[in-house]
DNA sequence: ATTTATTGATAGTATTACTATTACTTTTGT
DNA sequence: ACAAAAGTAATAGTAATACTATCAATAAAT
């Protein structure tokens, strides 16, 4: 894949301040994702990621209210990504079951190094989606943030992938329950081969997480 | 399923001071359950529960260390409880897909009030296992913590049900990706039921998580 | 009767997740 | 070119969190 020069476009209310419109900005949201990444959302602060970035932690709250804001954001920008890719790669094809499992592959496979289109480093990116953006929505806030379309992007990634199974079967029962699970799924398969590896059946080299899947896709609505 | 005299047997490693030995620690147990539940993990402080059944913040750390390792008990408890049903519901059952669907019933279903066998009361914990339960191993810890047995009981759970996978059809080849997925899945769809419905194909009183589940399995290994 | 264990009460600490204010610097509009 | 506006930095401050440490009071076990 090519860098294309698309713009990921993030809905106002997931931020303060645009940090797209800005060189803090922008730096406040690629080195947010190295430090999430070495700290883990827990560890990770403002004041440690304005000393990161040369900048005062008070000037980071104008982009963002709160750091779950700005993992909201990431959460957000991730899955228009996704989105984007899976246009490319879906967009006036005719429905096939190698459509859905192209589909399949870009919501499991983990990312190279090489498809970055932006600031930001969609590798390291993925990994924190994988470990952290469950604490995003696992909140007492979830129904109102929903409300306010906080989850809007995802949901509709899930919709998209949901039609591409309905045009194979038009009569199976479960397409977002199925492709939610794959999502989620192939998170937590990537995430257990790292750190639970007896909850996988992980092999080096062998691409098991997305063979797994394809073949669960399939087979539940043939 | 009646009440029976059944004891939940939790590693040592996972409580400073044993909390069934004492009502101060069966209180810490229960009340922590409805506290967590009622305000989220986030939310939950060791002083908020000690005001709540009228003792000290610091009696309840000799306990347990932090509220992850309470936690940490807590799902090591659900764990054990449900590796309890399924033993019930599965020992010296030759094998067969009603045995394998009798499990994923039991890994994926709802819990209703009556199913209390002690101080805990499990349609509660299973709410909180459902909101929280992934807290408690995405955490920069989580290697440290399994090497010191934190997730033995839910690995052990998923081996079981991975094993009658292998009964039905001893070449399936992703056993433990298929059962980890069916039980985080079913976690996700009960949790987005509630608050991102439309992730799911959720109908009242139709069981369709239950029902997807069996329905995945069984078309994926068969 | 006296150790010993258990709990309660109080105090204290470093850190977090902010808010508020002020001043400095850069951009821009005329 | 100059003033206004916008953006950023620095400092200070606050309530709460997640603990730790100490010591007294009480209950149970020997």
């Amino acid at each position: 894949m090519k860098t294309l020069p698309i713009q990921i476009r993030i809905d106002p209310a997931l931020y303060t301040k645009d940090p797209e419109s800005s060189e803090l900005g922008k730096k406040i949201v690629s080195q947010s994702i190295q430090l999430i990444d070495e700290l883990g959302f827990e560890g990770f602060t403002f004041k440690k990621l304005g000393a990161k970035i040369g900048s005062n932690e008070s000037s980071i709250y104008r982009y963002f209210d709160s750091k779950h804001a700005l993992l909201v954001y990431l959460l957000n920008w991730y899955w228009s990504w996704v989105a984007y890719r899976l246009a490319v790669a879906t967009t006036n094809v005719p429905p096939s079951e190698e459509k859905l499992t192209n589909a399949i592959g870009i919501l499991t496979a983990k990312i190279k190094k090489d498809q970055t289109i932006s600031f930001v480093d969609e590798e390291m990116l993925q990994r924190i989606i994988i470990t952290e953006s469950s604490k995003a929505y696992h909140t007492k806030d979830v129904d109102k943030e929903n409300e306010k379309g906080f989850y809007r992007t995802y949901k509709s990634v899930v919709q998209k992938v949901s039609d591409m199974v309905l045009e194979l079967n038009p009569n199976y029962e479960f397409p977002h329950m199925l492709i939610s699970t794959v999502i989620e799924g192939a998170h937590h398969q990537h995430y257990f081969s790292q750190h639970l590896p007896s909850l996988t059946d992980v092999e080096i080299g062998k691409n098991n997480i997305v063979r797994f899947y394809k073949d669960l896709v399939l087979s539940s609505i043939r």
